[in-house]
DNA sequence: TGCATACCCATAAAATTCCATATAATCTCC
DNA sequence: GGAGATTATATGGAATTTTATGGGTATGCA
């Protein structure tokens, strides 16, 4: 399996534009990826990114749940916020306005490979948050639980 | 399979038209649906929208109850509020002026991708209903338990 | 005839495609 | 191993297409 590794810092034009990192689509290219889905981070100021793989996942999980209930809805709120952008001949995707508003983003962007998926940060912003995380790092230990390939949950 | 993603507020004008999302339109043709159907919201001053597929598996999930029961009596209200719309040359739809007045809606309607389905609100109303469910969702954010879809391996 | 709907056209804005170029990375041949 | 050639990537601008939206006209049914 593929990951998203690495962090890029591109450009973003007057039009919204950016270059998708070249590794990245690589990946989203071999798992078959139509385009790219983002959304609002629930707990950052950032975009989160992935392929069209993850959206399956949260529409199968919203069927498994009862129609009317909460968890249902806080599912659909992702669904709602989400946008699937193509990559274009170039490489690069249009960031909608109200990506770029929410993740402060003005001028350049900066993508975070997280493995299965990755995120879209304002440059310094992402620096600030990345110092703050080595931080807890140091401070804490991190520590590194790895799960066993037939127990994988995935949380948000 | 395709889903219906993210929202868009589009116009409409004095004869109740109102143009359908592109990305909506791409996927109703997709799967092969004549026309859209429309019917008021149990839980919200909303309008609920499906293609044909998903209102043949409400069909059959009536025939599937007790021909008696509350659930069988809540679904086949459904039908009965229901109205199949066809989309015109331009890819618009005229809002029957029942919807109008149940969604309260005035100039301008937003259609909400829920995956599967979709929702058409009265702008502000959505708003409102969106804020409190994003404060929700970013409450419980970190419980949500999103169902992989083929057993994922996950391997580090 | 009057009302509602379907159909056709025009236009402005937005999105997509195409082209050009600079820079970085990789290759090739000596 | 290194210089030049080749390819890939990132980026800017322009041209083309799609979408949203307003108006008009024909059609059909009560």
């Amino acid at each position: 399996m593929a990951v998203f590794l690495s962090t890029f810092e591109n450009k973003v034009d007057r039009k919204g534009r950016v270059s998708v990192p070249a590794s990245f689509r690589a990946i989203l290219e071999q798992e078959k990826s139509k385009g790219i889905i983002l959304y609002p981070s629930f707990k950052h100021i950032c975009i989160e990114g992935n392929g069209d793989e993850r959206i399956q996942e949260i529409v199968n999980s919203i069927d498994a749940l009862d129609t009317f209930s909460d968890e249902a809805e806080n599912l659909q709120t992702i669904l709602a916020d989400a946008r699937q952008l193509t990559i274009d001949s170039d490489g690069r995707i249009i960031l909608p306005l109200e990506f770029i508003e929410y993740a402060q983003i003005d001028g350049a962007a900066t993508f975070v490979g997280l493995g299965k998926s990755f995120q879209i940060w304002r440059p310094d912003v992402f620096l600030r948050h990345r110092d703050k995380n080595r931080e807890r790092a140091r401070e804490f230990g991190a520590t590194l639980q790895i799960i066993p390939k037939n127990k994988a949950e995935n949380t948000l």
